[in-house]
DNA sequence: AACACCATCAACCGCGGAAAA
DNA sequence: GTTTTCCGCGGTTGATGGTGT
């Protein structure tokens, strides 16, 4: 019945990697490759669970991994997702290459939370803080469910702007963030293209260029192309 | 120099969903 | 279909270093 255990947890080192545990770890995964985080620190004769080795994989030791501070453009890249996904570090993360959820977390917490703040802008709602209203956070930002169902389909998450209809590159925060049905309604698309609905990946600048106008699937506050 | 406070960030914890038995 | 574990995620903690008094 069910799984094997996991990990012997009472023979499991905690706290800080030492070196040798970094070269073990890394040594094993260039061998080997990743996956299987179960049965990796045992192969790779580590006395840590695999949650951690995977922790430590895939925040600091991944080759791809961008070390050093965060240049204005990224934060302004956090900001613009953080206002329309809320703290899914996550899917932000997917879309700063090199840089990883615990890392943009730790500096979304550290500094651009004051930053934000510093701008007379409250970083829950992103909205002035002396409009401040009954508005939560979780209003307008997406339910991970949503968001990774998204992903996992392909599908591309379209907002609609209202006060931008041309789509520029990063739309203004008042997004009208919206959930149209399937392609199997096709007077909704009607209506999103001639409202010029712009694709929201790319109004971030987030996809590789291909258009998405057509076929979108809308989901709470946005709308994913089929 | 010693201490207190603050900022940073690596690492842990607990949870939910997916997958395996 | 149920139980158990794995995996990945977000929230939180704690160690460490820097700065101010």
């Amino acid at each position: 019945m069910g799984r094997s255990p996991c990990c012997e947890k009472g023979h499991t080192n905690k706290g800080a990697w030492t070196r040798e545990e970094d070269e073990r770890l890394i040594a094993y995964i260039q061998a080997h490759g990743e996956g299987c985080w179960r049965s990796l620190p045992k192969a790779a004769g580590l006395l840590r669970c695999g949650k951690s080795c995977r922790l430590r994989w895939i925040n600091y030791l991944r080759p791809d991994v961008k070390r050093g501070n965060f240049t204005d453009e990224e934060d302004e890249l956090i900001i613009k997702l953080h206002s329309l996904l809320g703290n899914k570090w996550s899917i932000i993360a997917a879309r700063l290459p090199g840089r990883t959820d615990n890392d943009i977390k730790n500096h979304w917490n550290t500094h651009i939370k004051r930053k934000l703040l510093s701008r007379g802008i409250d970083p829950l709602t992103h909205r002035p803080i002396n409009e401040q209203t009954a508005i939560h956070s979780t209003d307008k930002v997406l339910s991970t469910k949503v968001l990774r169902e998204a992903v996992k389909t392909n599908n591309e998450l379209t907002c609609i702007n209202h006060s931008n209809p041309e789509g520029e590159k990063y739309p203004e925060l008042n997004l009208e963030l919206r959930i149209s049905p399937p392609s199997s309604h096709p007077s909704q698309i009607v209506e999103k293209r001639d409202r010029r609905v712009t694709c929201f990946y790319c109004s971030l600048g987030l996809r590789n260029g291909k258009g998405c106008t057509s076929g979108a699937v809308e989901v709470e506050h946005l709308s994913f192309c089929a």
